[in-house]
DNA sequence: TTGCAGTACTGAAAAAGTGCAGTAGTGTAA
DNA sequence: TTACACTACTGCACTTTTTCAGTACTGCAA
């Protein structure tokens, strides 16, 4: 009822506070520019403390809103009787849903639209979530990682996700989230054209 | 140049929040409905914590903006040819000034307004203020600290000061270090009838 | 009167955060 | 090239804050 305690509540805050402050020095001032120094002065916080929460600069600025992790438990808690691609749609909006709560998720956005050049950084990780998700529905499917299927089942729903973060303007409507069930939505009709 | 450290200031920061947490409270509920649990919490602190700035609940709202050692080193520092109500008066309005930056204060003195009761709360500390006063007046003229002329300075002086509390309207002109100068001027022209 | 709930407060241990000193890499200007 | 300044990052000692597990007091109800 009560929540986490003081400790946890507290300790997120400084990340977001991390973060705010390193994605917003990133689009005011260009990400060339930023020094640690100055994340940690506009957070309000010492040089250690950032290396407590972030491994590098970059990770405080591009920890994404969906990491392998998500999608392992985000999977293993949906019934398995499910359409697989209707298990990644669901721990996708459910993923986006609590990200729109972040802040710093929209601002994040932008400053990949600005600085088109830092989409370079996510290719890893968004390589591990794919990972993560078709490890996870081979596992659920009891077909290979590799199988036709379960790829395209994967591939198609990242090729939701992005579509609908690439159509999305942060802070207007529609929501992330409904744009990424409208994509869905079109995936289930067979991608029949919109009339 | 870079004044006082991260630490120090968020130390700072810590303190104030607690203090401006304990008096809105006072204000709003009343002295008696307020807990140190709701001050903690509005505070964004735990109780240990609060316990580790302020040996108590009064005293998070009761920490004076004079001390008996303000007092001390204050006279200290003045020139020893110096009058000694001209001393004083120096002492006082410098921390008043100090004071005055203090987003607590004026609420403070709200406080006192709506719940004279509190008063009784401030005659001990305002007695180690007298006694600082009377000691360090003392010293400095070679009187004894019962002589007369020592006592009269320091009380007159006081009186000076709660004067211009009284008189005072926080948040609205004539400030209080103006309205302590006012008084210190009429005592300097021996209390003239001001025409 | 007894018991109980709530509040003030304390001590000790663990966690969070800071300051400092130092290493390593990188750009830049002499 | 060398030298120098600046930045990223780490290890360690230290301080601050939280958490937890208490004790003591106070008002209130059975």
């Amino acid at each position: 009822m009560t929540g986490p305690g003081l400790r946890e509540r507290k300790k997120e805050a400084t990340r977001q506070a991390i973060r705010a402050a390193a994605v917003a020095l990133y689009r005011s001032r260009g990400p060339h520019e930023v020094t640690v120094d100055q994340i940690c002065e506009k957070a309000g916080v010492s040089a250690r403390t950032f290396f407590n929460y972030f491994d590098s600069k970059e990770a405080a600025v591009f920890s994404l809103a969906l990491t392998p992790d998500d999608v392992r438990s985000g999977v293993a808690a949906r019934p398995a009787s499910e359409r697989p691609l209707a298990t990644l749609r669901a721990v996708f909006t459910e993923r986006f849903t609590a990200a729109s709560a972040d802040p710093t998720f929209g601002e994040r956005a932008l400053m990949l639209r600005e600085y088109p050049e830092l989409w370079g950084r996510l290719t890893h990780v968004n390589k591990l979530v794919e990972e993560a998700a078709l490890e996870s529905i081979a596992a659920r499917t009891g077909l290979p990682a590799d199988d036709l299927y379960v790829r395209l089942t994967v591939e198609t729903a990242l090729a939701a996700n992005r579509a609908a973060f690439k159509c999305w303007y942060p802070g207007s409507d529609p929501d992330l989230v409904v744009l990424l069930n409208q994509a869905m939505d079109i995936l289930d009709s067979g991608l029949e054209p919109p009339m």
